[in-house]
DNA sequence: GATGAATGAGTATTCATTCAT
DNA sequence: GATGAATGAATACTCATTCAT
């Protein structure tokens, strides 16, 4: 299967319509989503936007011009990754190894986490990130449900799995990779390998699951309560 | 299995003996520990000193009379917990069957996450807690080992399971507590039913680990640069 | 000799060149500096950067973004002063009477000191002022040498004489100002004069000096480890 | 001539007559005032009282019995050091050379004050130091005075110098001293020199000085009111 | 529109002094 | 009397956000 670049050309709604900024604006929405990307891959989300504006070589104002405020550049930024992984969905989706298809996914999806510090704060805390755009998740869910509901089909992953299961994953990835990324950064893989046996179709020794899966409300609801710490 | 109370006998030092302090000294000792623990459930680690000697009733001088600086704070809470953790891994040497012990501690160590939001934060940053008490930890490492061990002999785990793995599985576990604890605090467990069957023992469409496991080296210094976001 | 406005042209870099800032950002940078003078030469150096902010108008953030911390204000307000030194050496320089220029030099140094208990205070430690704004003393080095060495080609003063001995001289005057500047604000003259008498040439009665004076690297090391009390 | 111990037997008033302490309360005064010493000549006056009491080896409260606050107890220690003047200047006189009695007065006090940064402090703000061991100080005097009257009368010493001269000379030595402790801690015997040969009696190019010296009360009140920061 | 200057509430920490044991 | 625990006002510095230029 190709490689896929990171960040595929994701301008602000793939799936929607949004009115297009004026040529130079968008330049410079452009510049501070890079800024944003490459401040908080490298300190997290703790970097300041004087730190973003100043990356991006644009005043902190426009900044907040383009985003009202921290949370929505954070926001944004998140769906832009959101983006990507519609991306990889769509590519693993081309697959005809429906287990393979998914393992590429969460591989994918992976990488992607582990090599950026500010999406994993992203994606295991929303102290920052209010709606986090709904709209590109809106994009990435039927491509996850395909993927392993086809797989289902398959018999090859366990009848049980959600599609909510998938990004729980990932956060249980990210944890992992957070946690090791000066010591043994690809570390993570060893977790994703343990899961993904776990992820095997029914068979002597498979329990059954104690808990549902949160349901599309639910895992709305959580993007949005959890937290980190500032109130 | 006997239930546990959360924090057993976890006097100011878990498995060595410290001096003991004044009377009154070790009572608001412990008031500021239970205040921090109900300010960090709470809020998180981002709460204020200044909130925990309020909540425990005292100024914040007494506070860092008492524990030299938030970190230290913050350690000697670790350090209880662990010890709690020690107490569970105690018990759960003494449960026969190799299997359910592995599972009722991981079990048992998965609620006691997922009811202290600032624990969590603990075990998965240590931006705070500078050398989350070793001495504990140093208690508690055996305790594992042995559980593991023991299931291997048994055949009731797969081979290439380590130690390390266990401290590892729970940071996963803690962050999706974290993340639905609004929504449902108790999906964690299906999380962790998962993962348990993924540590089944070694059978058909059983995937070799790709990485090693953190050495007892690598997870010291992971849990020495893990941290969220403060440079 | 004509007298001298105690602080003459002193931009935001004496000797060398910034590039400007922007009109209302200078004009705040003035009344912080202004601000500053007032504030330390009434209370000292222990005045609060909140105080210097309250009395310049502005709100502290204001003083740290024009300087990053308060050593580096009391370094911007030492090197205006110095500034000041630096225009009285040049305007002694021009006086044709080799002692009259040294003693008015000293004199006028002596006045900008009892004048100014901030000032005083940046001279007499080095606790605040990191740098002490090597570029303006680099400035006024070789006034003070040529000064000096003028005066002794003349027979003017003893030949032992070295330039490190002036800013010592004025150490020394700083503190007798500071110690009577209540009661007899003047009474540092009475020592000067003591200390002239003492620096005339060599004659009967003249002793040698026992201790070669500082050399310039020991000066300048003296500078960075002086200091109060805070440690 | 001989030397003198640098703390003699000074206890709380030489002249006076206090009415004694309890055998061991007198005792741990004097471990107070000795670990006092210590402290603060190693760290100055910014010493903790924490500090002191842990260098005595009693508790803080026990400091608070014997002095009623940190002033009263810097004050107490600048007695004592007045009381090794004291007995400087008693042996100062029994030397028959009197420009040599003065010489050799001036640089043991040098040294005492050259020795300790603390004393030096004490010397030269008044921040801590209330009454300054007026007693001690009244027992000082008239040494001073004699000192100076007998080298007077025999043409060793300008005329016009006065006793309270001498402490200001002191003052200005200390500075030097402070500044440069760690570079050159000896040099201030180049200033003390430089201001020896500016005391010799009244010859050719001896200026007469422009301001009277401090009359004793106004030297009373410079000690009261010259502070360094703390309002 | 863009800029970056201004704001000020918020945080961890210290230390002289008081007071219960 | 002695001890050391408790107190809390004070201080330097940060950063998200607003607004004048």
């Amino acid at each position: 299967m190709a490689p896929v670049p990171p960040q595929p050309a994701t301008s602000p709604g793939e799936c929607s319509g949004d009115r297009p900024l004026r040529r130079d604006a968008e330049r410079n929405r452009q510049r501070i989503l890079h800024a944003a990307a490459d401040v908080f891959t490298e300190r997290g989300l703790a970097a300041t936007l004087d730190d973003v504006a100043r990356q991006a070589g644009v005043g902190v104002g426009t900044v907040y011009r383009r985003f009202p405020d921290k949370e929505a550049l954070v926001d944004a930024l998140f769906g832009q990754r959101i983006g990507a992984l519609v991306a990889l969905g769509e590519q693993a989706l081309r697959e005809p190894d429906e287990w393979a298809a998914l393992t590429w996914f969460l591989e994918q999806a992976g990488e992607l986490l582990a090599a950026d510090r500010g999406l994993r704060q992203m994606v295991m805390f929303t102290t920052y990130g209010r709606n986090r755009s709904g709209e590109a998740r809106a994009c990435l869910k039927p491509l996850i449900t395909r993927l392993i509901t086809r797989a289902q089909a398959a018999g090859a992953v366990r009848s049980d799995l959600c599609p909510t299961d998938i990004p729980m994953i990932e956060f249980m990835l990210a944890s992992v990779a957070g946690y090791a990324q000066h010591t043994r950064p690809e570390v993570w893989r060893r977790y994703l390998a343990l899961i993904l046996d776990g992820l095997r179709p029914d068979r002597a020794g498979t329990t059954a699951l104690p808990e549902p899966a949160l349901n599309p409300d639910e895992m709305q609801a959580a993007m949005g309560t959890a937290h980190l710490g500032r109130p």
